[in-house]
DNA sequence: TCCTACGATGGACGAAATCCAAGTCAAGAA
DNA sequence: TTCTTGACTTGGATTTCGTCCATCGTAGGA
């Protein structure tokens, strides 16, 4: 069994066929699917599991921290395994490829009190934009 | 006439009654509204004015670099006037609202070559989260 | 093996945004 | 000023993405 399953199934969850099918797909491809994408690449295992099955599946992995959801543009979300290491995405302008990058230092640091207004700040995402090779020709 | 209405018209743009109401909500205000606040608001003025054109409105003025689109989440896009003055975004995880912020430096340097993959970068946006302190409370 | 509470199903629903064919009008030409 | 034309607007249909809900099924403990 994998990391993940063993890690969901040790937190108590219940392991049905159908999150088991959606785990390993995400589990098995470090790319950065849409919901539709992990549908359908689960029913080429599992043909009747529904969307809203996924849809309640992949929300359950983003509480429990093991997924992290993207959203680049206004499109689809996409679903992103590779939570236990902190990185940010850079996004092709052109083809909309998404690749995991590692900046120097901690965003969160860029931030002076003063610009802070009395949050309590969380978290910082950080978005790179550009053109690919293969786009800019 | 208000600057952006005469930067507009410099650019050739065809200057309807629905346009310039558009853009006189996007310049009054300098918060983040939705493509639908624009509407309610620009309807105020012009009552029948339609969706479809805000939407074609507000579409033309990103392209044209007079206004940034902010996808927070996967709710309705948000539409930012101020994007002649860089600066990144504040969110409260609780509420939703958003404030501009000026971290130090450039985003953009923090990316160091071996993490470009020969990208032409033209880039970053940096998402701050946290609580802002009438939802700490 | 049996129970039962938790999970899966799929169709309806809803929000956000886009599309399209038909009607309207801003702005240059005469 | 009036005319002309292509760009702009309209609103309803459509698409995309996601959620909701009543019902059915089943994982896993007793």
């Amino acid at each position: 069994m994998s990391d993940l399953l063993e890690r969901l199934r040790e937190r108590g969850w219940r392991l049905t066929s159908q999150r088991r099918v959606v785990a390993e797909v995400l589990d098995g491809e470090h790319v950065h699917l849409t919901a539709d994408e992990v549908h359908a690449r689960a029913a080429e295992r599992l043909p009747e599991i529904s969307r809203a099955t996924v849809y309640n599946t992949l929300g359950e992995l983003v509480t429990l921290g093991e997924v992290i959801e993207v959203s680049t543009d206004g499109r689809a979300k996409r679903y992103d395994p590779n939570a236990h290491h902190p990185h940010q995405h850079l996004i092709c302008t052109g083809c909309g490829a998404i690749r995991d990058v590692h900046p120097l230092g901690d965003p969160l640091t860029d931030l002076p009190a003063d610009q802070r207004f009395g949050f309590a700040l969380s978290g910082a995402e950080v978005t790179y934009r550009g053109l690919c090779p293969a786009c800019a020709g």
